[in-house]
DNA sequence: CATATTTGCTAATGAACGTTAATTTTACGG
DNA sequence: CCGTAAAATTAACGTTCATTAGCAAATATG
């Protein structure tokens, strides 16, 4: 009997999760199937449920999670005294780094979120409408202190934050591009691409 | 017994990809079930098959009628003797224009391509490579030139095409911005980030 | 070592899927 | 107004899907 690997201090479940955010990354949410998922953790798809209560469940867990940690971060940067260029540029290289260091996770986030169920898909859709204005509010405060062009903060809140998340991994893989190569290319663009 | 409808010049198979351009955008292709387009064209599901093969045919017709615009215009810009900024500026509007009035299909070819079959999945995957191999060079002589920062251009190349798949976000958005104004900002953001 | 709990297995269920076959209805040229 | 081809319908097919039930094995606890 094959039994779910786990290291201490990693439960069965986190160990089912991290597949689940690989597996809805290669295939979507919609073409993975439990009995994919079964095969790369290394069980028969009906044991899965000893720890998970659903297919829905893990898209949920990946989604929250992945939203939370960046919420968390906008609160620690709105708390700083930085400029309002110095707090994108932080923002930015969060996302990069996120994207470079928990790929699956928050590209399952970013593609994947319209899946989700009632209620969670409207509270998903509030934090992140949330998080797009404090984001563009930032913009907006750099704009009327001269720093940044006029533009539609808005607009530019989808611009920068897409430009980021179509860094995918295969770019890194047949390029070779260094993670931090990358984080200097596309801040140079960005944030030039703002400022005055 | 309810007829597809259908304008002159407009066959019928026509009226049934349009139809599932849209259904596809909102579901995505595989939660997107034939039933559901039954309803959206108005007839039983059996019937689409008077006038399609399956399916799978419906996403390769709208990948491949995307992608084959994109590269049309892409001779068409090479041939030209503008200098390289000015060739990026004319892809760049390019995009936005067919993202603002085809939305649909550029949006599904954007986003699902991965569910074509092969060879067809192959086919598109070259086809798309290629594209953004002709970008990236155009790019690297904007560098060589002297006219852009020294910065890596397939890199560069995913940065700027994965901002301007952005505008999805604001086509549903309530706030919205007219379609000459988000050009504007979206390329005053983009080519100001690229040059020197 | 005994026993309770966790974890996995096989088998099965009902629902939804894409698609086909056989048949009926509609549109239209002669 | 008839005959024919195009188009739509109903009914069904074989799969695949997520999930459940019941039972066996492994592990943890004492």
């Amino acid at each position: 009997m094959a039994r779910i690997q786990t290291d201490k201090d990693v439960s069965r479940k986190e160990v089912i999760i991290k597949a689940s955010a690989k597996l809805f990354r290669e295939k979507g949410y919609k073409a993975a199937s439990m009995r994919d998922l079964a095969v790369k953790v290394g069980v028969e798809a009906a044991s899965l449920y000893n720890h998970i209560r659903s297919k829905a469940e893990l898209l949920h867990d990946i989604c929250f999670n992945v939203a939370n940690v960046f919420f968390e971060h906008m609160n620690e940067v709105e708390s700083t005294q930085a400029t309002p260029i110095e707090k994108l540029e932080k923002l930015l290289r969060f996302h990069i780094k996120q994207m470079l260091e928990n790929f699956e996770e928050v590209y399952v986030s970013d593609r994947e979120w319209r899946y989700l169920a009632d209620p969670y898909l409207s509270n998903f859709q509030n934090q992140r409408r949330s998080y797009r204005k404090r984001f563009a509010s930032i913009i907006q405060q750099g704009i009327e202190q001269g720093q940044i062009n006029k533009i539609d903060a808005s607009t530019a809140v989808l611009v920068l934050l897409h430009a980021i998340s179509g860094i995918d991994s295969w770019h890194r893989s047949t390029h070779k591009v260094s993670g931090e190569e990358l984080e200097e290319n596309i801040v140079t663009i960005l944030i030039q691409g703002l400022q005055k």
